[in-house]
DNA sequence: CACCCGCTTGCATGGGCATACATATATCAA
DNA sequence: TTGATATATGTATGCCCATGCAAGCGGGTG
């Protein structure tokens, strides 16, 4: 941090910088919710569990991914079986874990829901103006 | 929005920025409501009031400051009475209108909190490496 | 009067904390 | 080695809180 900043304008900038975030993931959950009836993250445990080997994860590690209390995921996908997106399957080797599985139907509804979910999220950050931390978020992320 | 950057990688960038303002924001509430008893709107409501001309504001102010849907703000505005951090007030000329007013009790825990919110925010960010996002949110701030 | 606006309130939802419970692992005694 | 006990780990559940939406209520305005 440099010398010459204060630190009531760093609050400042932090604050505008959560107000732009907050808007564009409310405007995504606004989104998700209305044409598909998913939560903001349930679509992402959705988008998380495509990716992972045999479509299947447990749940500390959607804990992990989704930044949620293991308690809330638990419900999460109670959600998300209740809908058939997902199943619960017990893990082999170590009987405490349970494997939440991405069904087809779960798939297709990721298939649907992600192209609404990547134009909002462009045309949010559009709106607000803020390609510029995305940038800077992609070096971060290498 | 470049053209070679395609929507995955765009997507999986919001992600990151949206993790590491979650875990700041955690962090600074799990500080403010163990150390003041305060959540973060609440602190931010009470900010903000203490910058307001007369340490007053309404509703309506509030909520765009903070974001929050009017009811929300209304039941928030409730806690920092019950907290006597601040007392409503009604707007003499226009009777709709509801004043939330900063009291002393409400300076002086703002004050105490102030301090240990820019501290725990540096912190944070420098944990997470997000200065380079601030720097950008400034310039966007002017 | 009819209509709008600001706030409040009832209700539903998603999330966190503390806890309960089952399983896994380590340690020790015989 | 075997068995017993203590501890750690992975999930699920009870409870509470903050928030959003929609409806209600009362004061303003034409």
């Amino acid at each position: 941090m440099k010398d010459g900043i204060d630190m009531a304008s760093y609050a400042q900038s932090w604050l505008g910088l959560v107000r732009v975030i907050h808007q564009v993931e409310a405007e995504l959950a606004r989104v998700m919710q209305s044409a598909h009836g998913l939560g903001l993250s349930e679509y992402r445990a959705l988008a998380a569990l495509a990716k992972a080997p045999d479509s299947e994860l447990r749940m500390q590690d959607l804990a992990t991914h989704l930044q949620l209390n293991q308690s809330s995921v638990s419900r999460m996908v109670e959600r998300l079986e209740r809908a058939e997106l997902s199943v619960r399957d017990v893990c082999p080797d170590d009987k405490r874990g349970v494997y939440t599985v991405l069904t087809q139907k779960g798939r297709a509804c990721l298939a649907a829901a992600e192209v609404d979910y990547e134009k909002t999220l462009e045309a949010a950050m559009k709106a607000h103006g803020c390609q510029a931390w995305l940038s800077v978020a992609m070096a971060h992320a290498q």
